[in-house]
DNA sequence: CCGCACATTCCATTCACCGGAACGGGGGAC
DNA sequence: GTCCCCCGTTCCGGTGAATGGAATGTGCGG
């Protein structure tokens, strides 16, 4: 049982860790209920990470990730070093069809959203900036899946796949044969696999030694004329971005 | 004398202020360093926070902000949270220009950028999204400083404020009559004060309880006609983002 | 082959951190 | 009005996590 006393550090970032989405502003007890101190513990990090500017209290007394992390986090090479250079040809890609853009990497078994571009006027969709997301999904989940090493693969299709609707696939064979196929064609497309009514064209990014590194997408309705036609205008983003991307890129 | 023994919070969070935008990525010496603390300290810090995902090693060894870090700090509201209402407006206002669109937040005495789109044909810019930059040379500054409170003003014009350009503003007397100026017009421009080829245009944007919470603003060429003709668009797109702005963004 | 610089591991000492408990204060119920 | 409950803050003595010096490993240039 128990637990051996977790370092100071395990503790700072399970602190920080505590925000989500969904609660990103927490009161002092329960921040220290989810990240599993006692209170004078967390009062006392609290106290520290205010001074520093990681957390900032509102008028009401509740804790908030501060803008002082966020100028750190933005030093992140795979975060807004990669935003930075992608930004240009993702207005490009917007200005010319409106519809929702989307930018992200891989990271471990998920997918991270880096950018997005969500037009007013397009289709409403689910994600947001710095959110996780399946890989076998979405356009640019199995872009990354498939451009992933064989054992980041096989671990994916071992896990089990969750069904968002009728049209995911869940099924690993078929989606090895997918995946040959995205890798074939140099593009991906998921049609109705995360909500019915929305599909997507994605392509790969490649760093300087010709991994891929992130990917590009393009969100439309599903009962889009010809999405097809999206693949040469998100592949020659994705190239454009390709080419611009610093040597230093290359990540884990 | 001396150093009186730092926390281990602290320590943490220099060696998370030691990456800079000049030194994105450092080796375990260069961190130990200039976080002030031992090498096996830092060896062992780091691979807690490597482990963690707030840090990444290359494939050099060296290490570098993680995207786990990213992730977190996207929840900071005055961050993403601002920029996920703002970018619509941004984009709009982009798409009706093409010029650089800025968006920026008060963080003390100093400004950071949230967000920046920059045209591939606009005039080149040399700030940078998550960067700092002075309160009494930019559009964006001159709005939020005017709308900040007394003291911070006080606080403000009595530090040094360096001169960018000849053109730059640093008399305290004559900053003063300039943010009344900026108050009564509902927007600021500032003309060749930090670099003498570009002119920013810029409004505030204003939270739930009437208070300036951020700015945005246009930065264009010096000889652009009629520069004051923008005013209306920033202002427009300032008062879009302000209506949307949720009640909790209120902040500190 | 040697030397240097950097990274990693080991270990005994110690001091920063910890949680129980006590204190303060705001707000709702009655 | 009073009581009570919950949350935040402060205090204090015991203890184990963190520490830095030194030793070991590793890669590179001379």
């Amino acid at each position: 049982m128990g637990e051996g006393a977790r370092s100071v550090t395990a503790k700072v970032l399970a602190m920080l860790e505590a925000f989500t989405p969904a609660t990103p502003d927490l009161s002092l007890s329960e921040l220290a209920r989810r990240a599993g101190v006692s209170l004078p513990t967390a009062h006392r990090r609290a106290a520290e990470l205010v001074a520093w500017g990681a957390l900032e209290r509102g008028a009401d007394g509740r804790y908030r990730i501060g803008l002082r992390l966020w100028e750190v986090a933005a030093l992140a090479p795979r975060g807004l070093g990669l935003r930075d250079v992608a930004m240009p040809f993702l207005e490009d890609l917007y200005e010319v069809t409106h519809e929702n853009v989307q930018l992200a990497v891989r990271e471990g078994l998920e997918l991270v959203f880096v950018e997005r571009i969500a037009g007013r006027h397009a289709v409403p969709v689910l994600t947001r900036v710095g959110g996780r997301f399946a890989l076998h999904a979405t356009g640019v989940g199995l872009v990354l899946l498939a451009h992933a090493p064989a054992e980041v693969q096989e671990q994916a299709l071992a896990a089990p796949l969750h069904a968002y609707t009728p049209k995911t696939i869940t099924d690993p064979d078929r989606l090895r044969e997918l995946l040959a196929a995205v890798r074939r064609n140099g593009y991906a497309v998921s049609d109705g696999q995360v909500t019915l009514d929305a599909l997507s064209v994605a392509a790969p990014i490649r760093g300087a030694d010709g991994a891929v590194v992130a990917a590009v997408s393009l969100v439309v309705r599903a009962d889009t004329a010809e999405p097809i036609a999206l693949a040469p205008l998100v592949q020659a983003a994705a190239r454009g971005i390709s080419r611009m991307l610093a040597p230093r890129l290359d990540g884990r």
